[in-house]
DNA sequence: TACAAATAAATGTCTTACCAACAATATTGA
DNA sequence: TCAATATTGTTGGTAAGACATTTATTTGTA
């Protein structure tokens, strides 16, 4: 009695199933992270950084697609945790530039080794063809 | 000077697209559903006690993969806004079985549409086959 | 029966995400 | 020049997701 209905409605939608797909993931990529006391999108953020220390804050929420108010939240956090700094603009008061710590740059190399390698293993799932359909349409979802 | 790197790392990992394409498609979906007064994560519950009308609340949680404390304050929302009830379960006191109210049904069957419609949109940007693969890696991805 | 263990849902805390409103600063254009 | 406008980053609000803890109840077993 009251058995559960295994094909409830919610499943049919794109929306619905890259949200449960995408939490997923994401809960692999933590529980991986979470030993070095840093979130996904931490690592995201980190991992721009280092790829172009002192990085505008207003172009690092740009190539990042990530909203100025959760960009600043993720800067305390990471700012707490001497992991990266802000700095002031010396051509602009308004803005501020963002560099990674020494305490950052000393473990973002193996952080980054750990991210390659969650990766490959989920690409190693799949066939090339098949992946690369997949990432096909993702990027065309990205261009809306 | 200080150009934006237009490849910095993140975009290569699986799970950086995953969530910069679920929240795109979440956006679309929720502008949508905005005319209703409602998120999209609340039609799914919607949808899904819809399908099974009087649902318990575990059921529930199970069927939409979610955790019971994110079921929770998406029912009291959901409640708050008269849209559906919890009530006491017979069988078991510890546990609660979740109904649509009549202003719920009203709006539903009319909420689905909009759905079908929004998918109908997504699924259209692609070939068969292309949005094929890409369903088999969601799925593959969604089992472990 | 009695009591320990398991289960159901709620609560509190943290993180991410979005939006609107705001303060400080820069740019513009009359 | 200087007032209107635009831009930068922060703050505050709400929602969602995850996790740990808590309370009430049920189950299982000694």
């Amino acid at each position: 009695m009251n058995e559960i209905k295994t094909n409830s409605r919610p499943s049919k939608y794109v929306c619905y199933k890259l949200s449960r797909v995408m939490r997923k993931v994401h809960r692999y990529y933590e529980n991986s992270f979470s030993q070095y006391g840093i979130t996904p999108a931490q690592f995201y953020v980190l991992s721009a950084v280092w790829e172009n220390d002192g990085v505008k804050f207003k172009d690092l929420a740009k190539g990042l697609e990530m909203d100025g108010s959760t960009l600043t939240s993720i800067l305390d956090r990471l700012e707490r945790q001497d992991l990266l700094e802000r700095r002031d603009d010396p051509e602009d008061r308004r803005s501020l530039l963002v560099f990674l710590t020494k305490k950052a740059k000393q473990s973002i190399v193996e952080i980054t080794c750990l991210a390659e390698k969650l990766n490959q293993e989920i690409k190693g799932r799949f066939s090339e063809e098949e992946y690369a359909a997949f990432e096909r349409v993702l990027e065309k979802l990205s261009q809306e």
